[in-house]
DNA sequence: GTATATGCAAATTATTTGCAGGAAT
DNA sequence: ATTCCTGCAAATAATTTGCATATAC
């Protein structure tokens, strides 16, 4: 069930001067609806969204969430060489990757410490740093 | 033109328990046949190879180097949503990646320091950590 | 009214698989 | 002999794109 304030989702859509569209809206309220950090495929979040009722085609969920990267509202994270995760929590922080169930969690950021980090080559910068700890069942 | 020697290239694969193929002789020579570590995707080093004049499908191509990986040969490397990368280094390093070009290399691993890293949660047990310092051009 | 977004189906890209023939042990 | 490997073509999986219609500004 959808809420009927949309107030948050439309100001997180205008921060980057994204169209208030329903389609945009109804993901943004399943990425950020309640406030909690999400890790989404395109093919979850289509799922989540066929689940709450809303009607958002496959190919513009893919669309969005790249519009919304793009745009800074999400973060892209590579773990698996098939398939793309997108965050809602976009600082620079640590991730857990289960090998076996595909899932990925965010890491305590604070238990993380890189006190030395290699220099970018000449003529480069850092984009970001990105941190993958890949866990086994024990 | 292929060295004559393949005994290193045998040992490397004997190493691993794999008989020793025409088709893998021929890429374990293009990938550590002058002791250089390299990094390639299926698409690299089917290229290679052609260009070298042996003649291995891209399929097998595919098929040996998740064989490789498998084995410990090689390390897979997950950087970018689409592609594999295969490290003839199998040891824990960090690697720079160009997002303009999608180029892999090796970052200097004593430049790295990791103080602290965050506890795998309750039964789970840590398989590997990535790090990828990604590089923009300035 | 004009620019931008959406939906569908078709296209693309990376990779895997089934199976018949070939090579290694 | 038997087990494993290779090549091809077809299958699959994730994602993107072209284009007509719909919606936001």
């Amino acid at each position: 069930m959808t809420h009927s304030v949309t107030l948050l989702e439309e100001t997180w859509l205008a921060s980057a001067g994204l169209r208030p569209t329903r389609q945009r809206l109804s993901l943004a309220h399943l990425l950020v609806g309640d406030g909690e950090h999400r890790h989404v495929t395109a093919e979850s979040l289509y799922e989540a969204s066929r689940d709450s009722g809303e009607k958002v085609s496959l190919a513009t969920v893919y669309n969005t969430l790249r519009v919304f990267s793009e745009a800074g509202l999400l973060r892209e994270i590579t773990v698996n060489g098939a398939r793309s995760y997108f965050d809602t929590n976009v600082s620079n922080h640590p991730h857990f990757f289960w090998e076996d169930s595909e899932e990925l969690m965010d890491a305590p950021a604070d238990e993380l410490e890189i006190a030395r980090l290699p220099d970018a080559p000449d003529g480069a910068e850092i984009s970001k740093v990105d941190v993958v700890i890949r866990l086994r069942r024990s």
